[in-house]
DNA sequence: GATAAATGCAACTAAAAAGTTGCGTTTTGT
DNA sequence: ACAAAACGCAACTTTTTAGTTGCATTTATC
């Protein structure tokens, strides 16, 4: 087995499992129109980009590049109806990306409970 | 009580609560070095920005600029000793960030459930 | 007290993101 | 057939982000 880093004693990054395509969802939320646009989705409704434009504040075009970073991120998913094109949540990104922050609290409570078995030792 | 949207029949973002304080956790978290930099410090340990440094392909001051990033968004911590600033998970956001994917999915799940009800219907 | 380690500060470049405008295409409805 | 609705595509500007380099400052060590 490969040796311990001599720098960092305790390199979680191998539970954490810190991907591009992870990164890519937080990414994809991290902006306040494309987390209300997200907000507005998880409702379970497959809303128009005309619909989804009428509660922002920037352009129709504006609303579609965001809705492009939604998708490349597997975030929302689009299906033409007519001429509309209608757009929904996947969840399972969401999922995954809330797993990860379960484990990164998990990690932490860990660190803390050791550190206080520590300071309790005689 | 105000009128509801006539465009958006279930609009949630009053349950997300899509502020920009959260949406700054996500971007804070949507690049690959600070989410690895994240997993390195939620082990517990409060590291200098040398150690944190060495674990990454980019300089020390690119480091640091993450790591105020991070700050800004209430993630990490930094504590001074000597000549040495020791940076530390702050676990609160993560755990807010982590409530409001919880509360998508419910909502998602919701959804789903009243569209299944809906279609069993007689 | 001199030296090396750890960091801060500022200027700078390059690349990506956010948003707009203009115009063309498809589809619906009368 | 024609007009309006819904959307796509492309060019463009502005702003933000990522990252670097150079040098100064503080602190520990010999």
């Amino acid at each position: 087995m490969p040796a311990p880093s001599p720098l960092v004693a305790h390199d979680r990054s191998d539970v954490i499992h810190a991907s591009d395509t992870l990164a890519r969802v937080f990414a994809a939320l991290g902006d306040p129109i494309r987390l209300k646009l997200v907000a507005v989705l998880c409702a379970g409704g497959a809303l128009s980009i005309a619909q989804l434009t009428a509660n922002t504040d920037i352009s129709r075009q504006g609303v579609t590049k965001h809705l492009q970073v939604l998708a490349e991120a597997g975030v929302v998913r689009d299906v033409k109806m007519g001429r509309e094109r209608l757009w929904q949540l996947d969840p399972a990104q969401i999922e995954g990306a809330r797993q990860t922050l379960d484990v990164i609290g998990h990690e932490w409570g860990i660190a803390l409970q050791k550190l206080k078995l520590f300071a309790e030792s005689p």
